[in-house]
DNA sequence: TCTATTACCTGTACTAACTACAGATGCAAG
DNA sequence: CTTGCATCTGTAGTTAGTACAGGTAATAGA
């Protein structure tokens, strides 16, 4: 199943398999979210496949919008083989819930900007509520 | 209708009066969004009401999630007498379309986390498929 | 008027998650 | 053996601020 003559690989290798630019390696490296690989002779970092493997598993992380401090988390349980089923779902959920507010925040702000856009003429003349809205001082703002 | 007897402040009450920090007002002064104000002659900033005017802008378009570069191209438009409501509307539509872009990216994640969180059994075993999912290297993805 | 307490000053460093270089080597092919 | 690409380290930049440290200004009370 595996392809063992493909590995060690260099950090080029992994990169390209990983969608993952050579500096974000050396950067999650440093952030000791990956461990140090061994080196060639001339300090080359040489991978194999648990490297590809985790790298993998961050990226995609990453991709779901989970921070580096959610993903230190997540591996921390998973290199402790000390997590549950439970665990993950729960910090999964929590996750979710962060998105939720994220989407909520912003779809209040559509609103907003969809409300004052809704005023403009679309005119060429110079002048727009939208201006007029927000540089209004505090002590006229609308007495609605 | 103004109050010129509270003017000029200090950078102190307009902080207070803006609901933005001492430093944030300077950081702004810095990147030029707002202009340098006199001095005392100690070298306090002295504010007058324009500034309060132009500071109150700027946090409501932050409010609003404008970047600090479209608030420059904003206030460009608005210093130069150069702006029409056509401009405003269209910086603003396209505020509108980079929300709706960032929702729908949300909605997608939040989808794509629920769909893994229901395989969960949430159960106390030590194993889960959230994480089977995003650890299982590339060779072996869900081949549905 | 002296002093104590705020208020404010500049300059620097830190945040998240990378990205982009500069300048020096390693390594592999011809 | 040389050419050229891959990789190395280290530093600085990005966004939109925040958080100091160490010093001075302004003000209120005695």
């Amino acid at each position: 199943m595996k392809n063992p003559e493909f590995f060690p690989i260099g950090i080029g290798a992994l990169s390209a398999r990983t969608d993952c630019k050579i500096e974000t390696i050396r950067y999650y490296e440093r952030q000791g979210l990956l461990p140090d690989p061994p080196r060639s002779a001339g300090g080359h970092r040489l991978y194999k496949e648990d490297h590809l493997k985790r790298l993998t598993f961050i990226r995609r992380c990453r991709k779901l919008g989970f921070t580096m401090a959610q993903i230190r988390q997540l591996l921390g349980l998973v290199d402790e083989h000390q997590y549950s089923c439970q665990d993950i779902k729960t910090l999964t959920m929590d996750h979710v819930e962060e998105i939720r507010e994220k989407i909520d925040h912003l779809e209040r702000l559509e609103k907003a900007l969809l409300q004052m856009a809704a005023e403009c003429s679309g005119d060429s003349i110079p002048a727009c509520p939208v201006i007029d809205a927000l540089y209004r001082p505090l002590e006229e703002s609308r007495h609605a």
